[in-house]
DNA sequence: TAGATTGTTAATCGATTAACAATC
DNA sequence: TAGATTGTTAATCGATTAACAATC
């Protein structure tokens, strides 16, 4: 295992060699060689190795990976056994269906409860997260700490709450708010969900195609 | 401008160009160069001229580009401009949320119908969509002959209902499943959106933090 | 005109793939 | 043991950045 910096492009393949592992664990399939996982995720078996060769030897030579304990390493490189705390910022329809429909225990995240402005969700709980006022979300982060916010709130008011968010010591952003993030903040992480920019990317390849 | 494959970089560039543009033009600026863009964006200015160089010839030396022309000539490579028609299959909390709150239109894309198999929704208009119920689906595709499909359906049916929709003329896939869709059949494209692999990107940037 | 900025070619950098000795 | 497959080093490929002549 060498030590060195790991580059973005592994990071962003991490995810998706959690899925494929997590599939196959669930299958009940005991062992894969870096040649058949290749084949089914569509890259080479190259690649795997030398993107899992940053963080350690997982493999036995003349055999593979074993499947179960795979998966767990890459849980574990993933933080998923951290079970991190996260709030959710806007119950409007997005937030609602996230609330209602997304696994974030899955994804190592705990939801501590929900946010919005609208005095009809105040008070309600959806799948045992209780949805509370906005004017309560300074003190309850500053009392619970949670450390991740999923903002699904309107355009305007995003960077303006983010910013009271990072000063209340939120470090990381699952933005679905189609505006671009940014802070002067150190340490502080932005995933900007940009829709528009994969339904767009469909429309180039439909437009040029074949 | 050289004749050239167009490397998938680009093309994944191109949306996060066009919302820049976008935003610029709202603004009301009229022109820009490469290095006042790439500061903003945070890329380098030859990036942006090797990008675009892809496509054409939008600059002028020692003027920069105009900004409302080359937001045109971008929506005109993604093809904003071509207004193709699609179809919403799952119209449950996340379709409910787009059909409600995505715009569309400001993609290029014009949404004719959306399908739902609850009797519940069925026959309910949302933004002038009439809900339709699944048994019309095929009907309404050979029909109408929309070009896209937006899948927020439940997994286990992901994959043969693409399978039925490729063979009635659907030839992109705007995917919310979390299950990797492919065909056999050319000319196909299938934008997979896995939200939780930027959540769990998300994560491990947490857990790894300085 | 002089300064600014393009489009393009060349240089650099990093990521992917291939090869192979080590070894289960 | 022999065959299979790893982890790692080396080779290749492609993408990004730098440089600059052309020119508005």
């Amino acid at each position: 295992m060498k030590k060195q910096k790991i580059s973005d492009a592994v990071i962003h393949r991490l995810p998706r060699y959690y899925r494929y592992l997590d599939d196959l664990f669930n299958k009940g399939v005991v062992r894969i060689s870096s040649n058949s996982l290749g084949d089914k995720m569509g890259i080479t078996a190259s690649q795997i190795r030398q993107d899992l060769s940053c963080f350690g030897e997982f493999g036995q030579q003349g055999y593979g990976y074993n499947v179960a304990e795979l998966r767990a390493e890459i849980a574990h490189i993933l933080g998923i056994d951290l079970g991190h705390r996260l709030i959710i910022v806007g119950a409007g329809h997005l937030g609602h269906a996230l609330l209602q429909n997304f696994d974030f225990a899955k994804a190592g995240f705990q939801v501590d409860s929900a946010f919005d402005i609208s005095p009809d969700l105040v008070g309600t709980t959806i799948r045992g997260v209780t949805i509370r006022s906005m004017a309560e979300l300074e003190s309850y982060v500053e009392l619970n700490r949670p450390i991740v916010a999923v903002l699904t709130v309107p355009q305007n008011v995003a960077q303006s709450l983010a910013d009271k968010l990072i000063g209340l010591g939120i470090r990381g952003f699952w933005n679905f708010t189609n505006v671009e993030l940014s802070t002067a903040v150190p340490d502080v992480y932005f995933e900007n969900i940009h829709f528009v920019d994969t339904l767009l990317t469909l429309g180039y390849r439909i437009s040029h195609r074949g």
